[in-house]
DNA sequence: CTACATGCCATAACGCTGCTATGTTTAGCG
DNA sequence: CGCTAAACATAGCAGCGTTATGGCATGTAG
């Protein structure tokens, strides 16, 4: 397990960056308590990476949760776009469920600590997918007039997170995840849809055949 | 877990277990590091207590997790039931958000680590006061007649920790619990409700006079 | 080609954390 | 009164994140 580059000689800087990164996430994934020592154990370069690359410890876990919003957000650009719009936006709210909990500890570190105000753009990157879902909704002329795109995305982003913080976090079981389509369906057809309209895009939406959930990147 | 009775002669037991839970709420809210010396200092009993009482500091958090349920379930006890049974559903998901927001860091240790399923019956105990409000609503033909009070008390729950979630992790700001009064009339009216008397409805319950938030109970 | 300057990394140490081992005190009871 | 058991204080341990220091590579000017 020690070596894991093939060329030695390195510009030295993003090489172990990320591979402390994906080191860290995989070690989030294994549930394995993640500490300065054991992140660098194995991996050949010492606990000084970790300050010269990210700062110490807080860094890292701030880059670890920039790096779930990069990957949600790579999630989210394998959407496609169909013809029902409304649908699609189910299909980004089932996407961010999906991505929440195939990842629960990658997600619970997203939202865990307090934002540092530094990732907020990240988050924000990410909610601009829905708030642009929202606007070809209303485009379509399913929502009302008076709808504000970034309002629905707001709605339809607590929905999912409170679905997935629930689950992530144990207080309710993984069957909980079936009161999206209700929950969605409440929402959007408050927003003007007509309801056995609404009713059909989001059970499309909602069981939309899944894409690759990781990108091809890790080792 | 020796003691369960309360007659065995208990001379100092209970005293310094409340003290230490009392003490660590106060750090918690003035947002003070908890640490095990910083907990007992000042406070005259030593880094034992902590282990006698509640076995270490994972236990400690525990309780922490149980008093901010403890709490919560209090204040859910404040909110009088009136006529409108959706109104009252509606005031306890106010009350919900009110005290998470009163209380952020409390909130947060509740749902922030994973629970231990030792305290899943305290959120449970929460919970049942929504699935009883629910009920209510039904009862008084509010809802149709084939919505699962549970289903409902969880889905409006979701609804209510989302917005506290994102609020008080840090996400969105303040004003975004503006959402509170959509999201739950969306829900309630897709239950069954009438979409005038729901508004009305609810727009009275979110808009409750809040009572005081506080048992009277701390020294 | 040499000499300096810069940045990355490894080693060792520091202060702090939660925790445990040991001795002391106190309450309840035959 | 003497015994048992629980609760406490003290001291010390391994581990944590962090920092200070020195070696080594690279990039650039003379």
């Amino acid at each position: 397990m020690a070596c894991s580059v093939q060329l030695v000689a390195r510009p030295k800087d993003p090489a172990v960056r990320t591979l402390l990164i994906e080191r860290a996430a995989a070690m989030l994934r294994a549930r394995e308590p993640i500490t300065l020592r054991s992140l660098v154990a194995g991996t050949g370069v010492s606990t000084m990476a970790v300050y010269t690359h990210f700062d110490g410890m807080d860094g890292l876990w701030q880059a670890l949760r920039q790096e779930g919003f990069t990957r949600l957000g790579a999630r989210f650009t394998t959407v496609p776009e169909s013809a029902d719009p409304v649908r699609d936006l189910t299909t980004l709210c089932a996407a961010y469920l999906d991505h929440a909990l195939t990842h629960p500890d990658l997600y619970r570190v997203m939202f865990d600590a307090s934002v540092d105000l530094e990732d907020l753009p990240a988050a924000d990157a990410t909610l601009e997918h829905l708030v642009q879902a929202a606007r070809r909704c209303q485009d379509a002329g399913r929502f009302r007039a008076d709808v504000v795109p970034l309002d629905l995305a707001i709605q339809s982003w607590t929905v999912g997170h409170g679905l997935a913080s629930l689950v992530a976090t144990g207080p309710l079981p993984p069957e909980t995840l079936g009161h999206g389509p209700v929950l969605l369906g409440a929402l959007f057809t408050a927003s003007g849809d007509d309801p056995d309209r609404c009713r059909a895009s989001v059970e499309r939406g909602w069981h939309h055949p899944a894409a690759d959930d990781e990108r091809p990147h890790p080792a």
